[in-house]
RNA sequence: GUCCCCGUAGCUCAGUUGGAUAGAGCGACUGCCUCCUAAGCAGUAGGUCGCAGGUUCGAUUCCUGCCGGGGACGCCA
């Protein structure tokens, strides 16, 4: 639109009044009656100048140039705001550049080209993936889409956490099963794993190797257990996630960093900056000297390293794989790790504040109000699996994206399970698929829908103006979103959009208003309407793609399926 | 006790460089309608923005304190 031309008239204004250098933002109002785009320099300006913003909104108001700068009008309004309507022609022009971009529209490149590394998932393999991956999962890789529409080179990167104490624990629960499927009186380990699915894989151990590790608990035993629970477990998972419709560019096995002996020279380092003391037996890195709430142990009295110590060693080589820029996704009962991981990679001389974290709440299915849980496979928890089946890939990655990652999120299963546009994924969906239906029944290909020849400021109606409005927000609508790390304004801003789109649409109904239908009789209206629609139909489908939600053509519900 | 997050309409939630009459969906209520395929559409009601101070021309937004909910405070991850 016409912003620059605003500006510059504005500050041309301001001037004439002696004022010089005045950085003048321009916001659209929420209330279309204040016009098309609104200033409040008048009020920034008041103390400073020593005058009531109202006197210098008008002053501001005279010595608008308007002729020059193209402005269909100006007015001042309130305690000094001064608004500006913009030709409807003006309004439309926007449609140009929507339908150029195409694919493309919403893309800036404010990353630079940077890497930047999203770590999110990182399960342990010692279970099926819940509903908090699943959340996860969503937020992350819609993270990861607003970063590469933002201009970044993103990894997406999953680390497994495959040694350590969890393992041994999962390796002993196996053992213990697979006992008590030869009838042998064992139980499970204290902080073992109880689900069913412990059973399945000792039942599969059991038919691979007969009775062979009966009574026996040594080093081979347990290898076993643990190389065949872990490797079943990394499929299930990898499963579960390409089935979401994620994929990640890495896979970082924690086991790695013991293997190549990076566990060990991370101590070693440490050592070298002189954060490190010895107490108790245990070696302590000062973190408190980084902000963090106490001390943390590195090596435990017994020789074995905490989880920190590889923690580190995993970020210290991020940042030496060249990703100056990282962001974790973690559920937001691991926030304590925060302050000692970024303590550790601090000490080791990497900049305060890295990695970034994004943190999340967890989920809670309800249906009329009362918790649901499904099944019982991995014992006391809904397994995503299970949540995906019942209402779809779509519904559960729009449900995990449209709430703010700090919050606790409430699923609605009965609204994720309504097919009507109640249910905000399909109420975009159906927007968009709305959108190609027209295409289809007037016949055209929607690549060939373009605005050449056409002249947009036919688009006048209220509703036209105020979608085109909507519409050329989305750009700034994504860089924001990506700044901030928040998923959930892009659904916000589907949601809203799609909204006003269909009820634009239904406006025109030829049953009952064929002069606003978008195949109108009149030629030059309906190519304009048809390069509206075209517009709605980039801007839904790029918002969908950013989420990883599909953009269907045409929506086809359960019960068609059925009939 | 310390630290982090949350507290906005009956319910679920938006609202970030502080701006006009605080928004949306669900639910409720009132009308219409069978359509450019969509159990749909249009509208109405509903609010001390947790409480109390402070900063400001102006605070849901920033600061302080308090109350309520959740989480973390391990030589678990």
């Amino acid at each position: 639109m016409s912003e620059e031309a605003i500006k510059q008239a504005v500050q041309q204004a301001l001037r004439g009044m002696g004022v010089e250098d005045v950085d003048v933002r321009l916001d659209q109002p929420r209330d279309p009656s204040h016009g098309d785009l609104a200033t409040t320099v008048a009020l920034t300006l008041a103390k400073e100048l020593g005058r009531p913003p109202l006197a210098i909104a008008e002053e501001i108001a005279s010595r608008i140039d308007t002729e020059r700068f193209a402005i269909e009008s100006v007015s001042v309004a309130g305690p000094g705001f001064l608004n500006f309507k913009l030709s409807s022609g003006q309004v439309a022009s926007g449609i140009v550049d929507i339908i150029a971009a195409d694919d493309d529209y919403g893309r800036c490149d404010e990353g630079g080209g940077e890497s930047i590394v999203v770590e999110f998932v990182s399960a342990n393999p010692t279970g099926p993936l819940h509903l908090g991956h699943g959340r996860q999962g969503a937020i992350g890789d819609a993270l990861a889409g607003l970063l590469d529409w933002t201009g970044w080179s993103v990894s997406r990167e999953y680390y497994y956490n495959d040694a350590g104490a969890q393992i041994d624990r999962l390796a002993e629960s196996v053992w213990a099963r697979y006992q008590q499927h030869f009838g042998r009186e064992e139980e499970i380990p204290e902080g073992g794993y109880q689900g069913k699915y412990v059973g399945e894989i000792a039942a599969s151990l059991a038919e691979e190797h007969g009775d062979r590790f009966v009574g026996i608990r040594d080093e081979e035993a347990l290898g076993v257990m643990r190389e065949t629970a872990v490797r079943t477990l990394r499929a299930e998972q990898d499963l579960d996630l390409s089935d979401f419709r994620i994929h990640f560019d890495v896979y970082f096995l924690e086991s790695s960093l013991y293997d190549d002996g990076r566990v060990v020279s991370t101590v070693e380092a440490l050592r070298g900056t002189g954060k490190v003391f010895d107490l108790d037996g245990a070696v302590w890195l000062r973190t408190t000297d980084y902000g963090d709430q106490k001390d943390r142990v590195m090596v435990k009295s017994d020789g074995s390293p905490t989880y920190f110590l590889p923690d580190v060693a995993y970020h210290m080589d991020k940042w030496e794989r060249g990703f100056h820029h990282a962001i974790n996704v973690q559920g937001a009962d691991h926030h304590g790790t925060m302050a000692r991981v970024q303590a550790g990679v601090q000490a080791l001389g990497l900049p305060a504040g890295y990695p970034e974290y994004v943190l999340h709440q967890m989920v809670r299915v309800e249906r009329d109000g009362k918790e649901v849980k499904f099944s019982k496979r991995a014992g006391s928890y809904t397994t995503l699996r299970e949540l995906m089946a019942e209402v779809g890939v779509d519904v559960t990655r729009y449900f995990f994206q449209m709430r703010k990652p700090d919050a606790h999120l409430v699923f609605d299963l009965a609204l994720a399970l309504d097919q009507s546009d109640k249910n905000p994924v399909y109420k975009v969906q159906y927007a968009h698929a709305r959108m190609c239906s027209i295409f289809k029944k007037a016949g055209l290909e929607r690549s060939s829908i373009g605005t050449d020849g056409v002249d947009l400021s036919v688009l006048a109606t209220d509703a036209e103006r105020e979608l085109i409005k909507a519409l050329t927000q989305f750009p700034d609508l994504v860089r924001n979103a990506a700044r901030l790390r928040a998923p959930h304004l892009i659904c916000d801003y589907l949601e809203q959009t799609a909204g006003a789109v269909n009820s634009w649409y239904h406006a025109g109904n030829p049953s009952r208003n064929p002069k606003l239908a978008v195949l109108v009789e009149d030629d030059g209206l309906r190519g304009a309407r048809l390069a509206l629609s075209r517009s709605v139909q980039i801007v839904l489908r790029n918002g969908l793609t950013i989420l990883g939600i599909m953009a269907p053509e045409q929506m086809i519900r359960d019960e068609d399926v059925a009939g």
